[in-house]
DNA sequence: ATGTTTGCCTGTTCGC
DNA sequence: TGCGAACAGGCAAACA
């Protein structure tokens, strides 16, 4: 019942977005030829990948000279490079420099060729035969022959060229990542109320943490992500964790990739090996290495972001599901008297139908089913949501999308909160990821219940509130609780489950 | 003025 | 099978 061990099959929520580690390790195996990028495999460049592309470069076109340029995607050059293709020609690279994620090229005559990668820039050295990557955008000739080859997927990256040694569109940057003074960072989160992650990715603060670093240094330090910086109980502490853990984390993958990169000779195309020591990133779904709680995933600032809730002290999310008059709430009842934050989502539906942007999206499914000006037409709804399937897919995929972004920034903001979800459709609207835990309530008093509650036609409610899937809701539930016993004795089951959870891994610690 | 949201981009995946 | 939607995410720009 209760997934002690975590076998391969147990749910992983947003696995899909990421390729697995044991996928993304073979496939960083198999390139082993050298120059073409291999397109399934995607690289984060961050600090260390930056640094090591920027290594790469030096050892192989110091010395080199631009000739001409092929400037395939204009809208990636900045201003300051416009004229690249009248003004880089004759340019002899003398060295080469990173600040935060940016790259830059020192020309002869103090001048700088500056790039920044983004999500997917990669930059090759091309031998004169070697074929021509997927996205080039920008090609580069040497005049060894030689090609310098921007590649860039979705044309987020820059470029820009500076008649100085300065570079302007670095000035904003705060001190390296790998460099942190202890001191620095605590002033840092004494004065933030932001999120600590968000204060790790603001680049004017601490320049060179991309998503992945930022979670595995939350979670090296034992600090929950959502936490506001300044509400962290010993900050001069924290800082010393977060500078000695930045540091150590992205030197290390430096020397990952470095090394990897040896294999893949003179070309730029760097894929490193540090993905294998990622603790959370990517890890949703898994044991965590220390604990063996279940690594979580939910959105901050527009992120994924990845945690251990067990270490890093997320407070504990409870999801409780089941039928129409199952006791559901009798059981939220319960939690919420223990501390917990209590959500419904019955409740948090209908309040959504006033939100004025969904509206306008539901709108855009079919304008009908609201009334004219104010209300929603609640017979016309209904009749939609049975006979039209493809209405009901279209309707209810905006509706969860919805709540699940609400739940999502509710529980982003109950940084020290524990919280009691209620969803008859836990499942379907897919909130399942946000809990820790999923309790089932059965009884086989639902139809008393729901005389008891006054309901006029309680076959037919039971009808309409079935779950369809029921045997799966039982299977994807980490506890059965059965309601149909005193109200005495529901608490005690209650409070088990929270007791066993305890046991599991190391506590919890919203006590 | 500040903090928050959106747009840029394309490829992949998922589920109905 | 096809199709819509979600998601990846750094940063600038637009927005309140």
């Amino acid at each position: 019942m209760r997934r002690r061990n975590l076998s391969p099959s147990s749910p992983r929520p947003w696995t899909k977005l990421c390729p697995s580690p044991s996928s993304r390790r073979s496939k960083a195996r198999l390139d082993t030829r050298g120059s073409i990028a291999n397109k399934e495999e995607s690289i984060m460049p961050e600090l260390p990948e930056v640094e090591t592309v920027r290594r790469i470069l030096n050892s192989s076109i110091l010395n080199d000279t631009f000739q001409n340029v092929e400037v395939l995607s204009p809208k990636q050059l900045d201003a300051s490079a416009r004229d690249l293709t009248s003004r880089l020609p004759g340019a002899t690279i003398v060295g080469t420099d990173r600040r935060g994620k940016f790259l830059i090229l020192r020309l002869a005559g103090e001048r700088s060729l500056v790039f920044h990668l983004r999500m997917e820039g990669k930059l090759f050295v091309l031998a004169p035969q070697e074929p021509l990557t997927a996205h080039p955008r920008f090609i580069f000739h040497l005049a060894s022959g030689r090609r310098l080859v921007f590649d860039d997927t979705r044309r987020f990256g820059k470029v820009w060229l500076y008649d100085s040694l300065a570079t302007p569109c670095t000035d904003d940057l705060g001190p390296e990542a790998n460099r942190l003074d202890p001191q620095y960072v605590a002033r840092l989160l004494e004065r933030e109320n932001r999120p600590l992650k968000e204060v790790l990715l603001d680049q004017t603060k601490i320049a060179g943490i991309g998503n992945i670093y930022a979670n595995e240094i939350c979670f090296a330090c034992r600090l929950s992500p959502f936490i506001p910086a300044d509400k962290i109980i010993d900050i001069p502490r924290a800082a010393a964790d977060i500078a000695n853990q930045s540091r150590r984390i992205l030197d290390l993958s430096i020397t990952k990739n470095g090394s990897t990169v040896k294999t893949y000779r003179a070309s730029a195309h760097v894929s490193g090996d540090f993905q294998n020591f990622l603790q959370v990133y990517g890890r949703e779904g898994e044991p965590c290495h220390l604990c063996h709680a279940i690594i979580m995933k939910r959105a901050l600032a527009g992120r994924g972001t990845s945690f251990c809730p067990n270490c890093q002290h997320v407070p504990l999310v409870i999801g409780v599901t089941g039928g129409i008059a199952t006791g559901k709430s009798t059981i939220c009842h319960f939690l919420e008297k223990d501390g917990f934050q209590y959500l419904n989502m019955d409740r948090m539906a209908k309040e959504a139908y006033d939100n004025p942007g969904l509206r306008t999206d539901l709108k855009a499914i079919d304008p009908q089913v609201f009334d004219s000006e104010k209300g929603l037409n609640k017979d016309y709804l209904r009749k939609r949501l049975t006979d039209d399937q493809r209405f009901r897919r279209r309707w209810l995929t905006r509706l969860y999308s919805f709540l699940r972004d609400e739940v999502n920034e509710t529980l982003n903001h109950l940084y020290n909160t524990p919280v009691v979800i209620e969803a008859p459709l836990l499942f379907q609207a897919k909130l399942d990821s946000f809990c820790r835990l999923k309790i089932l309530a059965e009884t086989d008093q639902q139809l008393a219940h729901l005389k008891a509650r006054g309901d006029k036609d309680p076959e037919r409610s039971l009808r309409f509130g079935a779950t369809n899937d029921p045997q799966s809701y039982r299977d994807r539930c980490d506890f059965r609780i059965d309601t149909s016993g005193p109200l005495s004795e529901l608490e005690g089951k209650v409070n088990k489950v929270l007791d066993s959870l305890k046991s599991l891994s190391g506590g919890l610690d919203h006590d």
